[in-house]
RNA sequence: GCCCCGGUGGCGGAAUUGGUAGACGCGCUGGAUUCAAAAUCCAGUUCUCGCAAGGGAGUGGGGGUUCGAUUCCCCCCCGGGGCACCA
């Protein structure tokens, strides 16, 4: 008998459904580990060859731990909610509920041919009714609450109510956007309207309007993280600003406890950096400058307070509502211009183009506050809506930008901070001694900045503020396939909860906006339109579902609530989180914040959803092209091998993309066509049949190896699915990891599986021979194969928890290959070794436990093996002697040996002076373990 | 421009965090087996000089610390990723 693997797979597939070998463990008395999977959108492609990285890689894990004693928790589910289905629905007319349904069934079967433990069980799918009941719940929860900055935690609205009732908000420390004060007599007085447009500023999920994202192609707005270079991060389509009523979540009010929280995860650096970017949390003061000649002041942030005596003029964003209330009626029709330009100028264009300096002069003048000079106010494009206060006060001679901007319109400069001493400082740097600033004056720029909000706040035109580039979530898509708001409008449009949920989508069967441009919902006019109220037609995005799926999978049938309070204090929070670096600021900064809100309300009891956070890798391709000279030659094609270009210098090639099965070899000057290759070349481009063929002395045509993208157009796209059939799952995974390192991207190539292949054949072969004859014996081990156990175990069991999967397979293969060379056959030193092997290759190894258990002695082995230490230091044996680090010879010694050892073991005297040749022993060096280093 | 990673054979990648650089695998070369091929097995494979024993060089480049550097420090070059008028 052979090592079958597709009888095998198939055995023990239907062995673990019909025992539920993956059910999740009720036993609440193990530890607990979670290992969690960022779950897939179940597109119509189908998984393609990099998805399974990540999900081998936590299956190992979890595998692992559950030999290790854990009650491990590994789930997989569905975010099922997004743009493609609805987009195919637009294309043909079939419900996305029915295509994202067939393309789950799809998945599944994919997912099941890899051999995974997950606890199908406990599965979610967002776009379930039964799912999306807890995710509008929890948005009502947002809705209901807003954000008390002095207890720095969440509170219900009502509480808010009841103060405003008393006080107003005058002494209201709350996140918001609320511009006006109030005394509790105008809020008792305010309408229903205008009480609810003042809670709406409070609220942490609330409607305003604002500048949105607005994709014209998509016909929707987008959040910020999902526009990259002013295009939609899907498609690629051109996203302007635009100013629409919306709803959006107050994660701004958790900016500081967002950038605290990266304090106490396991993330890797790059994530985290990326997210404190994201976050951008910088330290300055908000200053209001006095206009002239009018009731209201503009407001600024800025980093540099210690330069307002440099402050010769403001600008003020396009957008800014200031605008159109101090423009003068003489530059009216500058600024109507200006206005008109920068309005059409989509986000892409102006992030294209930094460079060119534009702007208009309103004609309003400010009041420095510190000089008490008039300094005129201008709009421009390169102050943003979005960030800070949407004004600025511009010290040209401290900000790269503002003396562009001075220079272009000749505006006054005023040196402010002398850097003479700091020749490398950049202009902004903060460097220098304080010049031309009054009582600043010779002060340095750090202490400068302190003196300086000092004054600020003393005057009392402004205070010390710390200012967050994260801006709120955009919560609004104007599509179909996505989460309904469970809120309705009276008909003074004030927003109410809905309290019969799940509210569920209403079906249609068009999807496209209505002729008014509206969200495709408003076509459900029943749905839409009751007697004393409307609904909202917009819907959630993608990241509603998945910003708290993690926790319904801890109690995935709970009818009553998301999920018990029992059940998530046994499980806690993820331990190990796997996914692609792509969620680095989307899922992964929104998830955290809805965490951190239901920390807040009491509803879990950990502060950071994730522990520890792996990201994997992205999986390319090799790309193989052949050399075509762009002449032909007597009418006929000519392909010259790689190194046969110098005899062509100064003509053109074009690079063919060639088949990578073709290809021979591996390697960018190795790999190559042989002739078995050129025929099936020229099988398969029949209209090569009678090109020249110039071959190396070796009769190789060297090609041209690149690594890319694997794609169709690349004739490099490998179906995981074929893999399997030809070599089996176990392979399959081990080859996966086998790559490289799992955080890496690296390249796939096919050629190398024939390695790991033969690995499990040869490992195979300890248990079994050809015969099928059973090879174990219940032999007592000799000491170098108990070497050979320990050390495997002892290494596999550092790969494993470094998540050095790589490294791990090769030790596997180490310890295979010496005790295949040492004829060991011998069940005491398999067994631990098969119980290893189990996370990488289940099949293989179950049915070799099941052998085990079948055919003797041996009783089932279902703990993770501990490696013997001092076996292995007793048996340490051979170290390096060397002079001045060189190697001169070997001796035996024990680990704290000392220079005695040289003269006890291996060494004599006379042999230490020939090396040395004369020259006196400085000292001799022993390195526990690893050598005895002889200076001289 | 700023911020992160990273640079080791023909290729993917190891190196116990300062201790024999190149584990493991692919590829390549030679051999066994075969009528032959595929498959399989065995041996070799960093480069370089040498028939060989053996010598020299070597972890992007240059300098430094050290008995000893892929690893630590400084400067430079190259590649990948992220952010980008953030006041």
């Amino acid at each position: 008998m052979d090592y079958n693997t597709a009888e095998l797979e198939a055995k023990w597939k239907a062995f673990w459904n019909e025992n539920e070998v993956y059910k999740t463990s009720d036993d609440k008395s193990k530890p607990k580990y979670y290992v969690l999977d960022m779950f897939p959108y179940p597109s119509g492609a189908g998984l393609h060859v990099g998805h399974p990285l990540g999900y081998i890689a936590s299956d190992i894990y979890a595998r692992y731990k559950r030999l290790q004693g854990f009650n491990v928790l590994h789930p997989m589910g569905y975010d099922a909610f997004g743009l493609p289905a609805e987009q195919y629905a637009i294309q043909t007319g079939v419900h996305p509920a029915v295509s994202t349904n067939q393309n789950i069934n799809f998945y599944r079967k994919q997912l099941d041919n890899l051999g995974f433990s997950f606890d199908w069980d406990r599965s979610v799918n967002t776009s379930d009714p039964k799912y999306y009941k807890w995710t509008q719940t929890i948005f009502l929860k947002l809705f209901s609450h807003y954000y008390n900055n002095t207890k720095d935690k969440a509170e219900p609205i009502d509480s808010l109510i009841a103060i405003f009732q008393k006080e107003g908000n005058v002494n209201v420390d709350a996140a918001n956007s609320q511009d006006a004060d109030f005394s509790a007599e105008e809020w008792n007085t305010f309408s229903e309207i205008q009480q609810d447009e003042v809670l709406m500023n409070y609220r942490l999920a609330y409607r305003k309007v604002g500048f949105v994202n607005w994709c014209e192609e998509l016909g929707t707005v987008l959040a910020n993280d999902e526009v990259k270079d002013g295009l939609s991060e899907r498609g690629g389509f051109p996203v302007i600003k635009k100013p629409m009523r919306q709803w959006a979540l107050r994660i701004t009010a958790y900016a500081q406890r967002l950038l605290n929280g990266l304090d106490s995860v396991d993330f890797s650096e790059a994530l985290k950096t990326q997210q404190r970017n994201w976050i951008g949390r910088s330290k300055g003061a908000k200053v209001f400058f006095n206009l002239k000649n009018h009731y209201s002041n503009i407001e600024v942030f800025t980093t540099r307070p210690d330069t307002i005596f440099g402050a010769t003029f403001m600008v003020l964003a396009p957008e800014h509502e200031l605008v159109s209330q101090i423009t003068t009626l003489k530059q009216h029709k500058t600024v109507e211009a200006y206005l008109k330009y920068a309005g059409a100028r989509s986000e892409r264009d102006r992030m294209a183009d930094v460079k060119s300096v534009t702007g208009a002069f309103t004609g309003a003048f400010a009041v420095n506050p510190f000089t008490g000079k008039e300094i005129p106010v201008w709009i421009a494009d390169y102050v943003l809506i979005g960030y800070g206060t949407g004004a600025i006060m511009a010290v040209p001679s401290g900000d790269e930008r503002d003396q562009r901007f001075a220079m272009h319109f000749g505006l006054d400069i005023l040196p402010v901070v002398d850097q003479s001493a700091h020749q490398s400082a950049a202009i902004g740097d903060k460097v220098g001694t304080m010049i031309n600033s009054g009582f600043l004056n010779n002060l340095p720029v750090k202490e400068a900045i302190p003196a300086a909000i000092a004054k600020i706040e003393e005057l009392k035109i402004g205070e010390g503020k710390v200012n967050f580039r994260l801006r709120d979530a955009n919560f609004s898509r104007q599509r179909y396939w996505g989460e309904p708001f469970p809120v309705k409008y009276n008909n003074k449009g004030v927003a109410f909860a809905e309290s019969n949920l799940p509210l569920e989508l209403p079906s249609l069967n068009n999807f496209k906006p209505t002729a008014e441009g509206k969200a495709p919902l408003a076509r459900a006019e029943e749905w839409c339109n009751g007697e004393e109220f409307t609904r909202e037609i917009d819907t959630m995005p993608g990241f509603a579902g998945s910003s708290w799926y993690f926790l319904r999978y801890m109690d995935p049938h709970n009818e009553a609530e998301p999920f018990s309070q029992e059940a998530v204090n046994y499980w806690q929070d993820v331990d190990l989180y796997v996914g692609g670096a792509e969620h680095a600021v989307g899922h992964l900064m929104y998830s955290r914040f809805w965490h951190k809100f239901m920390f807040d309300m009491g509803w879990v009891p950990t502060r950071e959803p994730y522990k520890k956070l792996v990201n994997q890798g992205m999986l390319q391709g090799v790309i193989e092209f052949l050399y075509l000279l762009k002449e032909k030659q007597d009418d006929r094609a000519v392909f010259v091998s790689g190194d046969m270009l110098k005899n062509y210098e100064g003509q053109e090639f074009a690079h063919i993309p060639v088949h990578i099965d073709y290809v021979t070899g591996y390697g960018s000057d190795n790999s190559h066509l042989n002739s078995i290759g050129i025929e099936k070349f020229k099988k398969w481009r029949p209209d090569y049949d009678n090109a020249l063929f110039i071959t190396n002395s070796n009769d190789q045509l060297i090609t041209k190896s690149e690594i890319g993208k694997i794609s169709k157009r690349y004739f490099n796209v490998v179906n995981p699915d074929d893999v399997i059939n030809d070599y089996g799952t176990d392979c399959f995974r081990m080859y996966e990891m086998f790559l490289g390192p799992l955080q890496d991207s690296k390249p796939w190539d096919t050629k190398g599986i024939i390695g790991v292949s033969k690995f499990l054949r040869k490992f195979w072969s300890l248990f079994y021979n050809l015969d099928n004859d059973w090879l174990l014996r219940d032999e007592k081990p000799s000491g170098a194969e108990l070497k050979i156990l320990h050390t495997a175990i002892k290494k596999v069991h550092n790969d494993i928890q470094n998540f050095s999967f790589n490294t791990c397979v090769a030790h596997f293969m180490v310890a295979t290959n010496e005790l295949k060379k040492l004829n060991c056959h011998k069940a005491e030193i398999l067994k631990p070794l098969v119980v290893l092997m189990a996370p990488f290759a289940p099949f293989i190894t179950e049915q070799l436990w099941h052998d085990f258990n079948e055919k003797g002695s041996i009783h089932k082995y279902a703990e993770y093996p501990v490696h013997d230490e001092k076996f292995l230091v007793e048996n340490s044996i051979e170290y390096p002697v060397c002079i001045n680090g060189k190697k001169r010879a070997v001796a035996t010694f024990d680990a704290n040996a000392t220079k005695q050892v040289i003269e006890e073991h291996a060494l004599s005297l006379d042999e230490i002076q020939k090396w040395i040749d004369g020259r006196t022993v400085r000292k001799i060096i022993v390195v526990p373990k690893r050598m005895v280093n002889i200076v001289v």
